[in-house]
DNA sequence: ACCGGTACCTAGTTTTACTATGTAGTGGTA
DNA sequence: TACCACTACATAGTAAAACTAGGTACCGGT
C-alpha cells in the first residue's frame, strides 16, 4: 500500500469500520471483504482484527460468537451506544479537518 | 488535543505543511502560526519542527537561513520540484480516501 | 539584570497500521 | 485417504508520525 494512505489511514480507519457497523452488525472477515469491495483494495486482514480487539475493549461495540456454515466460528460485532458516541465525535472530528483541507485546495494554495 | 485528532493528522499534517508552502516561501515559527491561525490551535510547536526537518530531509523543501530583526536567524523553507510532486500524490490519495468516507456518511450508514 | 516574545531543536512516549505468520473448520476432489 | 481452497480468527514484532516536556538562543523594553 502507498505509505502516505497507510498514514492517512491512522485515525481514520476506525472510524470507517464504526461507519460500515452502522444499522448492519458484521464479523471481522465480513469487514474485510466489505473494505475491500469499498475500494480499500489492500487493507490487510491482520490490520482488521487488531483493530476490531481495540474497539472492543474500548466498549464501542457488543460482540457475539455465532457458528458459520464454512468454518470457525464468526465473532460478530454490533455498535452499540458508546459506539455511536465515538462515531459521532469521528464525524465531528472529520468534517472540521476536511474542511481546513478543502479550504486549502480551495486557496490554490 | 483530541486524541482523535491527533491521530488523524498523522498522514495528512506533512500535506497541510505543503499545501501551505505553495506559492508562499515560509519558516517554522511562521507556519506554526499560520496553523493555529487556520484553526489547528493545538498543534505543537515541536510537532512543526519535526515535520520540517523530516520534509528537508526527504528533499521536498529548499532551505535558506535569513536573518531576523526580533530573534535568532529564520529557517525559509521552500517547496521545490520533488515536493509539489510529494503534494499532487497527497491530493490524490485525499481525494480517495474523503471521497470513501463521504460515500459511508452519505449511506447514513 | 530580568522578562516576554521570537525562533529553533530534541529525547523519549504513545498510537496505529503493517508484515508475516500461525491456527482451525468445512467441503470438494484426486 | 490426502490434499487443497476457502472461510475465519489471532498475534508478535516493526515502522511512522504526532505528542509531551523540556532546552537553547537572540532581541528590546523596563
Amino acid at each position: 500500500m502507498g505509505k502516505q494512505m497507510t498514514e492517512m489511514l491512522k485515525g481514520t480507519l476506525e472510524g470507517i469500520v464504526l461507519a460500515l457497523l452502522t444499522g448492519k452488525a458484521a464479523y471481522g472477515y465480513e469487514i474485510t471483504t466489505l473494505l475491500r469491495e469499498q475500494g480499500f483494495t489492500e487493507i490487510a486482514e491482520g490490520t482488521v482484527y487488531a483493530l476490531l480487539v481495540r474497539i472492543e475493549q474500548k466498549g464501542l461495540v457488543d460482540v457475539e460468537k455465532r457458528p458459520s456454515e464454512k468454518g470457525p466460528p464468526r465473532k460478530v460485532y454490533t455498535l452499540n451506544a458508546q459506539g455511536k458516541k465515538e462515531l459521532n465525535e469521528f464525524w465531528n472530528t472529520w468534517s472540521f479537518l476536511s474542511g481546513r483541507i478543502e479550504e486549502l485546495r480551495k486557496e490554490g494554495n
